[in-house]
DNA sequence: ACTCAATTGTGAACTCGTGCACGAACGGGC
DNA sequence: GCCCGTTCGTGCACGAGTTCACAATTGAGT
């Protein structure tokens, strides 16, 4: 049987570029799964995500042994253990507030699949927008964020707003309690260092790409 | 004067994350400027970035002197060299595949500001919007895509499709002649070496938060 | 003109993550 | 039961990027 012992808490120091590297793995191996492959060799993994054999198995060796030495990895006992480590095996509520054409479009991502992700609240400052209902969630006054999010006990929060409001609106999500937050907004957030921040920056990414091409055509 | 020798297709061995952080600068010296601040020093940009002020100085030696010791940088003239130096002072032709609701909001978004990029042509595979216009574009039937982006020499491309299709999307705006790709498909795309490819990945990031979060509340 | 505080640019040290390479383990075939 | 090809897990070395720390420069104040 595979080894099952993840320790989570216990090892401290584990790279965040490690951690994130997990969710591709994830995603490769349901992908697997999903072509009824129901073995994978670091190599063959490796090939998939465009990353070395011995960078997987790296990764992997943080968190314990998961593969059969001659075989590989069991892609649905790998696919577990590391969704169990990710802590995907629970279901986090998120609150999302800016319902623009972001907003909208985060809302209505259909990407999440079986997802361990809940849109439990969304705000939004416009008075239009406020009471209509987005499956099942009603849209509400971004004057209630703080109250909502501790009431809803949300974990998780999405600012889908314009830069100019972000700031504020990541306070008062923290003031609520989240834990955690995804922005949108091309800003440097100011938060408490217990605040776990992850900026989505494809503006940046379009202006770093630019660096790199050749200017005449 | 500052220093204007910018060294671009010279020095060869830049790091990629040293690129990437440069579109950060270049948002806080817009900001300052905005805010009639006519001069940093390394300290005090570095605060409001949240990095070291060793980086930044670091990061800006790798393309000449810039500062002037004992009083620090001059905002416009720092922000001016470094858009340069990512080619951000032209406009870059770019292609949107896919206008759903992710499509939607890329050709929305107002964050380009005085932008480097026009959104020049849009597909989609759905005949219903093929022929509406948004923006003065016309969208495009998929099918069209090599041909169009060929034909309006169109550099970057921008991935909005579901990840099912998005491999052969990459592939023909590849045929077309891009050299840059943004992706939102969570998968990984197989491509030439000679493509740049930037993947937003929003659902990984959560995923990656997650691991860290206490399970309990 | 001189002093002093501020601030840059960079050599050197250090840190952290990656890749190599190999011993150990596994399992199929004979 | 033994051999052999495959593949894992990991010690070790290497390298890329970060930070330290300081000489050099600047300009304001006296």
């Amino acid at each position: 049987m595979i080894e099952r012992t993840v320790s989570r808490n216990f090892e401290p120091d584990i790279p965040d570029i490690v951690i994130r590297r997990l969710p591709i793995y994830v995603r490769a191996l349901r992908a697997l799964q999903a072509s009824e492959i129901g073995t994978v060799s670091s190599d063959r993994l490796a090939e998939l995500i465009g990353v070395t054999a011995a960078q997987i198995r790296r990764d992997l060796s943080y968190f314990g042994k998961f593969g059969k030495q001659g075989k590989g990895y069991d892609t649905f006992h790998l696919e577990q253990a590391i969704a169990q480590i990710l802590q995907l095996d629970r279901e986090w509520q998120v609150a999302l507030v800016g319902f623009g054409s972001l907003g909208h479009a985060v809302a209505h991502y259909r990407g999440f699949g079986p997802s361990s992700f809940h849109i439990a609240a969304i705000f939004d400052r416009n008075p239009e927008k406020v009471g209509r209902q987005i499956d099942g969630v009603t849209i509400m006054s971004d004057r209630c964020i703080a109250a909502e999010v501790a009431r809803l006990r949300i974990q998780i929060g999405i600012i889908a707003v314009p830069a100019a409001s972000a700031q504020e609106v990541a306070d008062v999500l923290i003031e609520g309690g989240v834990h955690a937050l995804i922005t949108y907004a091309p800003i440097v957030l100011k938060t408490p260092p217990n605040i776990l921040v992850r900026e989505i920056d494809p503006i940046g990414a379009l202006q770093s790409m630019t660096y790199y091409l050749e200017s005449e055509q």
